[in-house]
DNA sequence: TGCCAGGCCGGGT
DNA sequence: ACCCGGCATGGC
């Protein structure tokens, strides 16, 4: 079956299982940002309660955390995990956005894809799944997002090896999806809900899985 | 109670 | 170009 037909069947399977995802859980592009760099290896629900204490403090903007002290910032997102570094990395990416956040969002969606990919790269503590994100749910650019989820339900389903690079899995669906910004929101969306749900890491229980008619 | 969670960096080979 | 240790909390 050819790469396209088999990934819309997995993703048509995973919807009517599941259902719409409505994702990114955020009300502003800079708001989506934030949760995409608190979220670094760390589960949404610290990542929650981090972004309710920023906004408890007047923080969860570019303003708050400009004028913030790194030591104020870290504590209020002590809950999302690795807070030193992530009080960091905030900072790093409103330096990076400049004087008008706002402004230089807007501006970064109006480059094409990749230059907006490769400016953001080009911000510590922003890699390729964090950029994809930012891409995707931030700035609705086409910009497949891969995490672990997708890389555990593509290796397990034999769909490339365990050693496949980021790029190779991003351009797994790229290379024959079409450029859609809602199917890759959902898309990513719904491996990471399926895989949360019945792919845990040591145990494959996935008989109940909406994916496992598409095991080998 | 240990294992896991929507990664990334920096230094070493 | 990889490989690896470090970063850290909260939930089940």
């Amino acid at each position: 079956m050819p790469r396209e037909d088999l990934l819309r069947d997995m993703y048509t399977a995973m919807l009517t299982a599941l259902g719409p995802s409505r994702w990114w859980p955020a009300t502003t592009p800079f708001e989506v940002a934030v949760g995409a760099i608190l979220t670094q290896n760390t589960n949404w629900r610290n990542v929650e309660k981090a972004i309710g204490n920023l906004k408890a403090a007047g923080m969860l903007s570019p303003e708050g955390i400009r004028s913030a002290h790194p030591d104020e910032l870290a504590e209020c997102i002590r809950p999302s995990g690795y807070f030193r570094m992530k009080a960091n990395r905030l900072k790093d990416f409103v330096a990076f956005l400049g004087e008008e956040c706002d402004m230089a969002l807007t501006q970064l969606r109006a480059l094409p894809l990749d230059s907006a990919r490769e400016a953001l790269l080009g911000v510590r503590g922003i890699g390729p799944e964090t950029a994809d994100s930012i891409l995707l749910y931030a700035l609705e650019k086409p910009s497949f997002v891969v995490d672990a989820y997708t890389r555990r339900i593509l290796t397990r389903h034999a769909l490339l090896p365990e050693d496949v690079l980021y790029d190779e899995m991003r351009d797994f669906f790229m290379d024959v999806l079409d450029p859609d910004v809602p199917l890759y929101n959902e898309f990513h969306a719904l491996l990471v809900r399926v895989a949360a749900t019945y792919c845990l890491k040591n145990t494959q229980h996935c008989t109940e899985c909406p994916l496992a008619p598409f095991l080998p």
